[in-house]
DNA sequence: TACATATATAAGCATATTATTATATATTGA
DNA sequence: TCAATATATAATAATATGCTTATATATGTA
């Protein structure tokens, strides 16, 4: 539970990445529960190919991880990325996203392959 | 010292804001000391109206705020700011940014106006 | 008052960002 | 194997961003 520090380019990259509510929201939610793409795209009003490209984003910065579960890719947080620390500390921040995961349930939209 | 919660989409604004190496460094090294636009135009390699460009839009956020000493505009962090926790929070995972004073002093190019 | 210094604003331009649509790829199951 | 579903990539277009230069405004001082 170091707190170290970042460089403050890459830092500022980083803040840049999350500086979107389309991206920050999807952090928020992969906090608590990982996700796969179609949820994402249940949850935002865009099309999938946006989802996918901000998935990108997140993941090519090292912030989420991504595995196939048969026909899905579930994201999740990578807790081992240099700047889990400074993510957590920031959506100690935000309000919880979990609403927007119920809704999906209430629509039969939420995925679940276990 | 109360963990309040911030919109999300007002959270993302900021981090968007910081989320630019020039304003990020800006608002570290206003977190201890207080600074005048010209001292920031001899510590980024940027124009005058650059930088001014970069304080007006920390400032039109409320996250710093200006006051006039004679012929110079200082800039200081907003302490009273709704997302002062937040941006504590953030410059605490940085490395300080003294260095950047202290060559402004070996150049003499340090304002004080006491 | 006139000039120097500090700062802000305006206009313009190059580049980055974020969406869209169209299409490619991978997996599942009949 | 073929069709359906899930996801990714490519091309493109609209808008945003971050500089630059030119200029305006405010203050201090001879």
């Amino acid at each position: 539970m170091l707190e170290s520090t970042l460089d403050i380019g890459t830092a500022a990259q980083i803040l840049k990445l999350l500086g979107d509510k389309t991206r920050l929201t999807m952090v928020k939610i992969l906090d608590h529960h990982d996700c796969c793409v179609c949820e994402f795209v249940g949850i935002f009003n865009m099309s999938q190919p946006a989802i996918s490209q901000h998935l990108r984003k997140l993941k090519d910065a090292g912030v989420v991880g991504e595995t196939r579960r048969g026909q899905w890719i579930f994201y999740s947080l990578n807790k081992n990325s240099e700047y889990y620390q400074l993510v957590q500390n920031l959506l100690s921040h935000l309000p919880s996203q979990d609403d927007k995961l119920a809704q999906l349930e209430e629509q039969g939209l939420r995925i679940s392959c276990e």
